[in-house]
DNA sequence: GCTCGGTCATGCCGGTACGGCATGAAGGTG
DNA sequence: CACCTTCATGCCGTACCGGCATGACCGAGC
């Protein structure tokens, strides 16, 4: 079986029924697509076209070749397109893992901006422990991980971190709780001094254990630490009893049970979240989602933490959130759920 | 859109995972195939392949084209062999014209050897005059002709004529004529003088007309010529009401009004039955029909003439004839239908 | 009837692509 | 750490392909 070349020189002669002409439309000069027909004929051995010096019109094979032929050319362009869709990151798949902290927001947020700009690329999401998506990213299993407080030093050398947002930090407290009290709209890491202070055991995720200590010391604050699980809202108990305090980002007010509130830390401290990626894991897939993300984090000013100050008039406004883009923009201060 | 050598080649890679195994396969050096995959994959812009020194494995585009490749080698190959299966006349189309003369018997039977030996060529047979045969074979709007009693000398250049058969020639009479009295199994030309012979006009065809009224000279007969029209059937009118007899051959005998013999002429007496082709018409299906005509007539005997001579015992045997192979094969002498 | 225009085929030449051989680089194995 | 396996690269000869020039053929028009 020959290649496809011949074939496209016969059907542009077929259709044309003229070789000069058939010539021009394939842009080469008449004798070599003489040429080219007459090999075709000879490989076959089958004579495709009757040829007088002023007529050309198929046999009855060439008719078949005439009929059929194009078929075939278009299921070997489909094929072609299609695999040039994964090339360029309009197809594929890609596996994602975050931990709990982003499961609210960021990531569905992320999400969803897939789903709009590369419908073709199926994202596997799952939550995942903090070193889990480390280790599988760093093992190929995993091709993107979202955490946050990433150390780039702790990381093995062909990870790759990428900023994708800035989160302002605040507290999760109880209505009830004195911190709440007098409809204050944010909380001084100072007050935390002496109270207990629910967080992941250090082992979990070390570096954001500590710059949440580091929040709290810097405000001279040494807070009681009381470990909890990776069940997020079983974890909550202590904190909806009054017991305890959280301290969770911006996105962390998604979800809270009812009773519970999220005030911003003031002086405003903020975590990173990152994306993490291996180096060689380059693929088409894997760079859009990362320009996607990108440009998500633009879009929703996760960088410039613009919209996560308190309100320049500071009035104090609770309410439920849904996951929309426009509600959350307008958003600040404290939250009730 | 590139041609299907490349995608063979990275289709062996693929599935072998392994570029030395693959290069064997494909009977070409493994440098060789490294690069032309490598080519495929410039020319899509796509990795195709991760490899390592030890392991080969697909990537995502990859998959897709090991996925979908193969069909479209297999819609190639398809293609190709459908192609070539008009080459060697498995598949085609065949026009046949053959006059009245050969309706009963000869064109019958070559239409089911054709059925037989070539299934695939479609054959579109139709009952056509002498004249408007070889001038549609001369023109090429037919391309066979059946026919009885051609003349090379009167035909054009570039037709060309096969022979098919030698039939012995006899008198078709009504079974109350003297001439059949007495249990006769055969007629004596000689007793066809003053007898009115039905024929078709000269010229229709001159040369059959003329043989038959040759016959009749050589055995001193000058019967009186009675026109009849290109209807069969109708016809025969004058030869059941014993006005008339008339001359046909072997194959004449069957679809013959009831009360008709057909008697062989003695000294046998044949008449000669050609295919009609154009030379520049050797298309493979047409060759095709010739090879098979020529293995039909030489199953049939039709060039011995053998089966047609009355058998040696002479036993009158009047019986209707089917058109099974065997039963003619089997048959001789005299014939009432 | 002859020339003329159009069309397809053939001869020749140059460039490119392809395949083979030799060799290098990388990574797993004993 | 040496060795083997495997894929990649460099170099070279050949074959294919396309371009140009030209020939052969045929129908049209004068």
């Amino acid at each position: 079986m020959s290649e496809l070349r011949r074939l496209r020189y016969f059907l542009a002669v077929a259709e044309e029924r003229n070789f000069t002409r058939a010539a021009e439309r394939l842009h080469i000069a008449q004798p070599a697509l003489s040429r080219q027909v007459r090999e075709l004929e000879r490989e076959l051995g089958v004579e495709l076209l009757l040829r007088t010096t002023h007529k050309v019109e198929p046999t009855e094979a060439g008719r078949m070749l005439l009929e059929r032929g194009p078929a075939l050319l278009e299921a070997a362009d489909s094929l072609w397109h299609g695999v040039r869709a994964f090339a360029d990151g309009r197809m594929g798949s890609v596996s994602l893992g975050y931990g709990m902290s982003a499961g609210y927001e960021t990531a569905p947020q992320l999400l969803l901006a897939m789903g709009e700009e590369a419908p073709g690329i199926e994202v596997s999401a799952r939550v995942m422990a903090f070193a889990d998506i480390i280790d599988s990213v760093a093992a190929g299993t995993l091709d993107v991980g979202l955490v946050r407080s990433a150390q780039p030093e702790a990381l093995p050398d062909d990870v790759e971190l990428t900023l994708l947002r800035r989160e302002r930090q605040g507290v999760v407290i109880s209505s009830e709780h004195p911190l709440a009290a007098a409809g204050a709209d944010s909380v001084d890491p100072a007050a935390l001094d002496g109270l207990k202070l629910l967080l992941h055991p250090r082992t979990h995720n070390p570096g954001h254990y500590d710059e949440i200590m580091e929040i709290c010391a810097r405000a001279g604050a040494r807070p009681e630490v009381l470990y909890r699980g990776l069940d997020f809202d079983a974890s909550y108990t202590p904190v909806a009893s009054g017991a305890a305090v959280t301290m969770v980002g911006y996105s962390g007010r998604i979800g809270l049970p009812s009773g519970l509130l999220w005030l911003p830390v003031t002086p405003a401290a903020y975590i990173e979240v990152h994306l993490v990626t291996r180096r060689e894991n380059r693929s088409p897939a894997v760079a859009r989602l990362l320009r996607v993300a990108e440009q998500t984090s633009r879009q929703h000013g996760w960088l410039t933490g613009a919209l996560e100050e308190p309100s320049a008039t500071g009035v104090k406004d609770r309410r439920t959130l849904g996951l929309e883009a426009a509600d959350i923009g307008a958003i600040d201060g404290a939250y009730e759920v």
